[in-house]
DNA sequence: ACCCTAAAGTTGCTTGATGCAACCGAGTGT
DNA sequence: ACACTCGGTTGCATCAAGCAACTTTAGGGT
């Protein structure tokens, strides 16, 4: 990106200044999705590796993920979202309801439901069966009827 | 932007594709907030005249944005949003909710009200005052205490 | 010993999107 | 006649993204 910052007083210029970036919001997606390690993004999204390298350390400069090791010699790690990054749900669930509704021709590729009751998760992380407000850890993911595949029941990890 | 498609089965890629490149979503904004001719956001945004007339053209042909003359001789147009465009409140309101809890050290740069009971709009797009749950003609910006210039009482126009 | 695979990147080169400034065309103001 | 406005378009330079090859530190097979 020629010029990072927008400059601008505004809180949607200042986080677009973050996640605004070509990959970024698929990344933290994915994230949300359960896949943790490197390759698996890589593979998932088909992104260049380097370009993946600085957004991932982007990132976790921002605090959006942590990076934690789960083996040593070599030394792997894993990409967890902060709180900071759970945070981001309800833009990931408004930003998936806009384009089930406008975008989608077949149907939801995927849709969110509520862990506790099991209910369909609403454009505005409400649930649609219990009313109750919702946060990213009580959520999970599955494919829908527009079909997506690599789905798995997922919970985002913290 | 080399490949436009992320070529995922998921709404949140798709969406992308569309609202995902550099400043597309501050037009978007600039809209909401009332800035509906060319000149008038070039300024704001300080966006490169050939990049926003690139933006403006996708949008429309997105559906996003409709081009109504509002004089003839020469010929002047305006942006205006059209339903999917106002669709993308949510969104918006989701984006700026989470910079100003991580990213806005001075509160908020700006501030959404609900038009029928004044009550500031929480990051749901819910009223926090009645409780309704509102869409984009339902509200309003104001300045708030991180102290925004250029930011009128504006509704979005449709 | 030797080769293959794996994860998580790094390096180098090419391609394409962005930024900048200048220009254009139709009409208005003085 | 001249400058000015609005809504762009054109040309050129720069920087980010894409792609493939390479690296490092290990384990497994023969």
């Amino acid at each position: 990106m020629l010029r990072r910052e927008y400059d601008q007083a505004c809180s949607v210029a200042r986080s677009l200044e973050v996640l605004g970036e070509r990959w970024t919001l698929l990344v933290i997606r994915d994230v949300f999705n359960g896949k943790r390690r490197f390759d698996a993004i890589q593979q998932d999204l088909g992104i260049a590796r380097n370009v993946l390298a600085a957004r991932l350390t982007r990132l976790v400069d921002a605090g959006i993920l942590e990076k934690r090791p789960y083996q040593q010699r070599p030394t792997r790690h894993e990409y967890f979202l902060t709180e900071k990054g759970l945070d981001l749900w309800p833009v990931i669930v408004a930003m998936m309801d806009w384009g089930d509704r406008h975008l989608a021709e077949t149907g939801p590729p995927v849709v969110i439901h509520h862990k506790d009751c099991g209910g369909v998760v609403d454009g505005r992380g409400y649930c649609r069966r219990c009313g109750e407000r919702l946060n990213a850890r009580d959520a999970y993911a599955e494919p829908g009827p527009g079909g997506a595949a690599g789905y798995p029941s997922s919970t985002p990890g913290a």
